[in-house]
DNA sequence: TAACTACCTGGAGCGCACTCCAGGTCAAGG
DNA sequence: CCTTGACCTGGAGTGCGCTCCAGGTAGTTA
């Protein structure tokens, strides 16, 4: 095997570490998300412990809707110096605003499934057939 | 204008009261995930105020993460009547249990942005080129 | 030396959830 | 009667975020 330093990462052991693939990986590289990943002898990468932090902060940021474009446009905003930093301030609160929204979504969904849970463990078997279409009342 | 019955509301209507676009009910429609909307004369449909209640659990589960082949799936057991109810009871405990998740997730994502803000607060206009890059450190 | 394995690149392909379009119908208003 | 506008249908198109593929290279193992 190909020898690896200390604290490098090679592209499957960085997989493994971050749950993102390989071609994921390449994608988000391609994409402008992660900047100038070292390279081994032969063209192999070799990510950083930094590279390993800054995937976390991309899958958190993304799963929780950020866009591929916005994630660039943070990047690159890292990447162009402290100068940026109002502006990188501004996504990431905007964003904050935006999660919370999510959260607050999310509790009224959960307490609409319960709502209709209810409604079905009340129901038990001598329901009539108003019961069976799509819509038996939701509001309370 | 087309005669409209008291509660009854023309596609354009629905698409008000609900926020889903004419195309999208049309979709839903298609995919399966609405039953028999009735229709005036001429063939126009004419939504039902239970239609308004459906659609907005199909919304809610929706953007909550719920696929078209679920949302589906749930609408036509629940055309299937009554013996289908323990089936749709599992399909709502585990898109429960997701969203409790996705609300996990977001409030780490929530504490991981307020971290960032917090850093970069803390840094005002005297930080160093350690602070530039994509990477200030992350974890606490 | 030959085979194997992990990785490389550029580019095509895919699944999902819409979204748009062409061409047509039909009731109401002028 | 003619125009207008809201709606109809079937089907094609779109944008996003990956995901896969062909063909190639470079170290390691037998």
């Amino acid at each position: 095997m190909e020898t690896t330093n200390a604290g490098e990462l090679t592209p499957a052991a960085m997989a493994e570490r971050t749950g993102v693939s390989i071609d994921t990986l390449r994608y988000y590289e391609r994409e402008g998300l992660i900047q100038e990943v070292s390279r081994a002898s032969g063209g192999h990468r070799r990510y950083s412990e930094d590279d390993v932090l800054w995937i976390e902060v991309l899958r958190c940021l993304r799963e929780t809707g950020m866009t591929i474009d916005q994630l660039r446009r943070y990047a690159q905003l890292g990447a162009q110096g402290n100068h940026t930093e109002p502006e990188r301030v501004r996504m990431l609160t905007e964003h904050r605003s935006l999660v919370v929204q999510q959260i607050l979504d999310r509790e009224v969904a959960v307490r609409l499934i319960d709502h209709k849970l209810s409604f079905y463990a009340d129901a038990t078997d001598t329901v009539g057939p108003l019961d069976a279409g799509q819509t038996e009342r939701v509001t309370s």
